[in-house]
DNA sequence: TTTTGTGAAGCGCTTCACAGCT
DNA sequence: AGCTGTGAAGCGCTTCACAAAA
């Protein structure tokens, strides 16, 4: 989203192809999927895609238009890097909490957010109105702290560890697998 | 595929799709496309799919019978959490180094595998027969380092940064984006 | 009887090709 | 002339449904 800050001036669907590996048939068919600005009026024209017109066009489709809050679950090395990614390019989104079950870890560690121990998390992901968790705990707590956040009340899980998660239909699943990323770079340069 | 070393005994699809999350039907139809062991002969059975045949096979089929090394560039705190990620389930894989430009991170952290100081990627890298790297560093420094890498015939990257890379053709790249797995379900949880 | 193996249908994304707008 | 917008075709993966094998 940062690309479409580029400048005041219009956008071609071939200078956007250059800025993101989408081809420019995809890029026009998928903007054309928006159904125009709010007034319904195009989005582009012969000089390209004003990004002023195109963005909000965009986030109101995809439903990006609310703020939306996230937590991190399982402060070691890889929970404790999303903590301190600072304000970043989570467009729309704001980190509000990180939750360890090892309070030694939220007392000393330093965070730009509140960190709780994990007995909290229930009370706090519903005070604050947390609607997505990145699980990043060890492999083999993955499954009870989905539970624990799906019992909380979360609606979304990126889950960091390798291990398929277990959740009611209430709660959507990303999976982030290093794994699968090297084993499908494996094939690719065979 | 740490998942197959369950025992001996078969396992059918309803069971890896228990382990996997894909369907069990996806799961026959992709091993019937395997074409058999390396005797042309069916892999599964009326009781299920035995790993002593069916992993053979898989690999052969995928081209993952080759044992790759790869390193992590950045040693940050998700670098350095790569780099800690014990034996873990990266089966195939062999993580052979980790680099960063600050050499104190190099000659400080503690670490399974030798850490360099990033100008001798092309060196290490070459030496040790590394094709992939994940790539780990602030998405200011990520072209850069990528551009590195490429310089250092890396065949692969597996991309943290939020950043587009633009690599020579002969790198295979596979990003990371975790604001896109939010903004996926910020979609699916509307 | 349980589970595989597989044609057929379905689905979503991508590419093609080109009419139409500016 | 240049670029968008879009029907139509293509393609790959998933799901369905069921005959065949163990």
């Amino acid at each position: 989203m940062r690309i479409l800050e580029h400048s005041g001036e219009p956008l071609t669907s071939a200078q956007i192809e250059a800025l993101t590996g989408w081809s420019s048939n995809t890029i026009r068919k998928d903007i054309s999927y928006l159904g125009g600005d709010e007034t319904g009026a195009a989005v582009g024209s012969s000089s390209g895609y004003a990004p002023e017109v195109l963005l909000p066009a965009i986030s109101r489709a995809l439903g990006l238009d609310r703020r939306r809050k996230f937590c991190v679950v399982g402060l070691g090395r890889l929970g404790s890097a999303y903590l301190n990614s600072g304000t970043m390019e989570f467009g729309g989104f704001e980190l509000a909490a990180g939750f360890d079950t090892n309070v030694n870890r939220t007392e000393i560690l330093k965070s730009p957010v509140p960190l709780y121990p994990a007995y909290k998390m229930g009370e706090v992901i519903g005070r604050f109105e947390i609607e997505i968790a990145l699980l990043c705990v060890p492999a083999e707590n993955a499954q009870a702290a989905a539970e624990k956040l799906a019992a909380s009340g979360i609606r979304g899980i990126v889950n960091f560890a390798p291990q398929v998660l277990t959740v009611p239909p209430s709660v959507a699943v990303r999976n982030v697998y290093v794994a699968d990323e090297l084993r499908a770079l494996a094939i690719a340069i065979n």
